[in-house]
DNA sequence: TGCCAACCGGGGCGTGCGTTCCGTATCGTC
DNA sequence: GACGATACGGAACGCACGCCCCGGTTGGCA
């Protein structure tokens, strides 16, 4: 690879990091290209289509979280309400997460099944209501994700989807 | 008004009913048009924009949502809970009832309004947590709504919020 | 029945977006 | 320093959508 190209290359990366996170991936590209201080076609020859891009920009951070929810845990129901808690955070912050579990990705299947396994094993232990599958766990936090970029308190917001999680004794 | 015209007219509110009940407010103008069997300057001359026939739909449906809640309760707390378990088992059905939250229009307000003094009273009584605000609220429902349109289990997610709204003592 | 106003349909305009194309500039090698 | 491959930029394309316009049609009153 020429040395122009790897430098705009990571320019393009760079640029599609910020922007993501502030606007999420309904962006347009030629702003990404526009911040980035190339052309359109520039982004097109290192990325085949937009949605590589957005894939290229959250699949390190997106892996880091679930390579944390991998680890087994001694208590399982305070594993999953970090995991979500980490997730909030990052929503609360950057818009690109939340689109991230829809945009359809590989990591969209390894992010439900991440989500999928720690659920399991939080009910098993007793600590979460047993009658919520992954499929609504998931929606529910994509639902609050998207409740965090309309100026409501995120921090409340966890607290109450955290509460009612908990298995009613 | 000429008797063709009340017939478009009628024709077109139902065909807007139904899909935007189906696809919620992002259905194009012109797919209403030919549901409704006619052309798209035919919807323009009853209605001047796509969100005046949007509002002309939800309307009625709204304000009596709207109407109910104004009625004073012995029982603060279980008023709000049934106010917005009805949002909810409409939201389940119809796509449209989340994007009246949003789509700018006067019944965006008196909804958000109604849902404060609910919100207020139940607050007063004790049977909501005190550190949650309205927008907090709005924010929270119109992101469960949008979690139901995704194949989860509407009563059980509704189930959650309510449990996390309740004061903890 | 005849006439005019009201109304209709659908083609068309402007806009915004993802994507592609191609003439030009740049890099790295001989 | 020259040459070929590589990469660049931005104009242009195709598409979808909200909205407008106009030639033709239809309804209802005299």
């Amino acid at each position: 690879m020429r040395a122009d190209a790897a430098r705009n290359r990571a320019k393009v990366l760079e640029a599609a990091r910020e922007l993501f996170a502030e606007q999420g991936f309904e962006v347009p590209l030629d702003e990404i290209a526009t911040r980035a201080g190339v052309g359109p076609g520039t982004v097109y020859r290192h990325f085949p289509t937009k949605q590589a891009l957005f894939q290229a920009v959250t699949e390190e951070r997106v892996a880091a979280m679930i390579a944390t929810a991998g680890e087994p845990s001694d208590d399982p129901g305070a594993a999953l309400f970090a995991f979500l808690g980490r997730m909030a955070d990052e929503a609360a912050v950057k818009r690109d997460l939340s689109d991230a579990i829809t945009v359809p990705t590989e990591l969209r299947k390894s992010m439900q099944a991440a989500i999928g396994s720690l659920l399991a094993d939080a009910q098993a232990a007793g600590a979460v209501r047993a009658d919520i599958t992954a499929v609504d766990l998931i929606a529910l936090m994509k639902g609050l994700m998207q409740s965090m970029q309309e100026g409501a308190n995120p921090a409340v917001l966890l607290e109450i989807v955290l509460k009612g999680l908990q298995s009613s004794r």
